[in-house]
DNA sequence: TCCGAATTAATTTTT
DNA sequence: TTAATTCGGA
């Protein structure tokens, strides 16, 4: 059984908590997973709750496999009859169990997004409607909306002629994935919902299923996220819910931090706790986090603090530009392994994916190794994507996303005009493509060349059919493909880089199956297909002792001895689309994401912004982020020059920067730009005239004495921008020496 | 049908 | 800058 003496006072009143609502507001480091994990196993061992009536929810896979590890160690009879899972996966988890009370596909495949805006786009099509004028992503976007607050297409509203289209393709688009018998991402739950709210009985299978909900990240949800978990809870109300509102980061994906704000309104009777105490973080970097999110107006007050020691200062490192950066980058990450420290201790983060690639050339030129967090997904490869399409039209030929997907690839002659005659002759009949396509073959009135490579591409898949009916499994399969497609043969014929780069990415992708079918439970193709699609990449770990490379999204939920944040400028952290559009609420959600950063980190936080730097080809000057000149003066170390902004803006008096929330952008960023490109063209205004503000870790500046052991009493005559500095001191009687402050004592 | 030039848009992306 | 997507011509 779990040790509770462990547990601080309000960790402990979570675990021991019994019936009824409870919310868990968990600072960032206090120790969340922890409390969940033995309120579990507390309620199994003290409670006598069977393992199988508690329900645990999380958001990420990776989230689900570490709190059903962690269970099992504290549970005597594993973790193995717990319900743990990603909203997602126990959605459909439950969608097939339940699948004909509900009235859908035992069988469903999902749709990830890419699937789904496929799909929109052949609307689209279908309905003649210009692609210009109602861009998928933006349709996409609307029917995603109107899903996550449980909006049927029967139900949306139409304001006007936009709405109204919108209306009609999310109208077929629904129609069309029935067909296809495929589900997206929000269908899992909104479905699932939809089928509960409506269906008594099914509600109560649930109640005597379920007894115990918990949700991790609750933060994050979105509307019907919290429908799903109400009805789940309704009759029991044995509901907790842990999540931290200040880490709230997902508001632009439908997440409602009111969710957790008010959950005491929904649930007046909750008990509510505080989890304040951090575990993670120096007194120091504590500080400098609580600094930036305590500006946000609406947020549960919290008062994190910690017992661990004050730790070193917060750097806050000026670069010329984005490359000085990376080098500044790279020293640090020296300076930490020369510091004992591995590379997997270091991880440095940036707000968009944009930033990472001149940090990339920085690391491979100086031959660290690293990995990038994000990016493409690993099952998002054009090549792997086209291996799999062919799988789920193996195992489901109504996919018609996937049938267009493949049907001419590897090229096979089956062109546009071909494949216009199929839809055509599908969207008359209302049925799949795959049937429409068995009809053209049959029509004596089609070109017979048509006929045959279409039967060419229906026997194909037909005997991959077969091969699967006759108990063949998902590895044998997808070597099936390989071979009966010649899609390797193709790749091997190309023979470029390229080519076998996407070779060595099949071969990878024959491995995860081979994986697959030795560790699942149910080694099935159809379970393979879901877990591949509900996969991401932050799940599958790599090996060896890397620099981690992220954006600050992908880093919640981790942490680091070190973290290094580069690109905190302003317009890039907080970042400012082109778009922007005064959202105060947006701007408190940089905060926060700032505040996920900066908890990261245990022991040394660094933070880096450049001068100059270049984004999507254009220069910029922007002055450095609101949020590094909120850090209280004793939590910060400035390195490289105080000033935070170039004396001329200082010097032409309008420096109203920072005074007020929002006094930022009354300054309008394009006459900085120009003034200051005139103020380069001169050769003036940017050359760094401010040596004497650089103030070393210990406090030493230019023009301090200092005592050293072996060359006696010296004058500071400059301090190093890097970390830890060097000092240059002048000794009588020694010349110049560049000497680290820690063997100076200052005078 | 396919290739390469032109055009365009560019946060974040748990599933 | 860049990468993805689209379009036009061979």
């Amino acid at each position: 059984m779990a040790d509770l003496s462990t547990l601080n006072a309000p960790q402990r009143q979570a675990v021991l908590h019994g019936a009824g609502p409870l919310v868990v507001f968990a600072g960032a480091g206090s120790g969340k997973t922890r409390v969940i994990t033995y309120r579990v196993a507390n309620l199994v061992d003290e409670h006598g709750v069977a393992p199988w009536r508690i329900l645990a929810v999380t958001f990420t896979n990776k989230a689900a496999a570490e709190m059903r590890e962690r269970c099992g160690k504290l549970l005597p009879s594993g973790a193995q009859d717990l319900w743990v899972g990603t909203f997602h996966a126990t959605c459909a988890r439950l969608l097939r169990r339940y699948s004909e009370v509900i009235g859908i596909k035992r069988d469903f495949v999902i749709y990830d997004d890419a699937d789904s805006r496929a799909m929109v786009t052949r609307v689209l099509r279908d309905l003649r409607l210009d692609e210009k004028r109602y861009e998928p992503k933006q349709v996409l976007g609307r029917i995603h909306r109107a899903k996550q607050e449980a909006i049927g297409p029967d139900k949306f509203a139409v304001h006007d002629s936009f709405t109204e289209i919108v209306h009609r393709i999310y109208q077929t688009y629904d129609e069309r994935m029935k067909r296809s018998g495929a589900l997206d991402f929000d269908d899992l739950i909104f479905r699932l919902v939809e089928a509960l709210e409506k269906n008594e009985s099914l509600r109560a299978e649930m109640d005597r299923r379920f007894s115990h909900v918990l949700v991790d990240e609750f933060q994050d949800t979105n509307h019907v996220q919290l429908r799903l978990v109400r009805v789940l809870a309704d009759r029991h109300r044995n509901l907790c819910v842990v999540g931290d509102d200040d880490q709230s980061i997902y508001r632009w994906r439908g997440a409602d931090r009111r969710n957790i704000l008010d959950f005491r309104k929904a649930f007046p009777d909750a008990t509510v706790v505080k989890l304040e105490q951090n575990y993670r973080s120096s007194a120091r970097i504590l500080r400098a986090a609580m600094s930036v999110v305590t500006r946000n107006v609406e947020r549960e007050p919290k008062e994190l603090w910690t017992e661990n020691a004050e730790g070193a200062k917060v750097a806050a490192i000026r670069c010329d530009d984005e490359r000085d950066e990376a080098r500044i980058m790279v020293q640090h990450v020296r300076t930490a392994l020369s510091e004992g420290r591995r590379l997997s201790d270091v991880a440095l983060f940036y707000r968009i994916h944009a930033q990472s690639r001149v940090f990339e050339e920085a690391l491979r030129a100086a031959n660290i190794p690293y990995r990038v967090v994000g990016g493409v997904r690993f099952y998002d490869r054009a090549e792997v994507k086209d291996v799999l399409a062919y799988l789920r039209l193996v195992h489901n030929p109504d996919d018609d996303v996937s049938l267009l997907r493949v049907i001419n690839v590897p090229a096979r002659g089956i062109g546009k005009s071909t494949i216009d005659r199929v839809l055509d002759d599908a969207a008359r009949a209302g049925s799949s493509t795959w049937d429409a396509i068995r009809r053209v073959i049959d029509d004596p009135a089609q070109p017979s060349a048509t006929r045959k490579k279409l039967l060419a591409f229906l026997e194909l898949v037909e005997r991959l059919r077969a091969r699967s009916s006759n108990g063949e499994g998902p590895a044998a399969l997808v070597q099936a493909v390989l071979d009966e497609t010649s899609y390797s043969r193709q790749l091997e014929d190309e023979d470029t880089p390229e080519a076998d780069a996407r070779l060595e990415n099949l071969r990878e992708l024959v491995g995860s199956i081979q994986d697959f079918v030795g560790d699942a439970e149910e080694p099935t193709l159809a379970s393979f297909l879901e877990l591949v699609t509900l996969e991401t990449d932050a799940d599958r770990q790599t090996e060896g002792d890397r620099l981690t490379l992220m954006t600050v999204h992908a880093a919640k939920g981790l942490e680091f001895p070190v973290v290094i944040v580069a690109g905190l400028e302003e317009r890039m952290f907080p970042y400012r689309g082109v778009d922007y559009d005064d959202d105060p609420e947006e701007m408190e959600e940089e905060r926060r994401l700032a505040y996920v950063a900066f908890t990261r980190a245990r022991e040394k936080l660094v933070l880096t912004y450049a001068r100059q730097r270049r984004v999507f080809g254009q220069l910029r000057w922007d002055l450095r982020s609101r949020f590094v000149d909120e850090i209280p003066p004793d939590v910060l170390h400035e390195i490289g020059g105080a000033a935070s902004r170039p004396t001329w803006i200082a010097e032409r008096g309008d420096d109203s920067y920072g005074d007020e929330p929002g006094g930022y952008l009354r300054r309008p960023f394009e006459a900085i730009a120009v003034a200051s490109a005139a103020a380069v063209s001169h050769g003036e205004s940017y050359v760094d005239r401010s040596d004497g503000d650089i103030v070393d870790e210990a406090g030493l500046h230019r023009g301090m004495r200092v005592r050293h052991s072996k060359f006696g009493v010296g004058l500071v005559q400059g301090v190093s921008g890097d970390l830890p500095s060097k000092i240059t001191v002048a000794f009588p009687g020694w010349g110049t020496k560049q000497i680290l402050a820690r063997f100076l004592e200052p005078l």
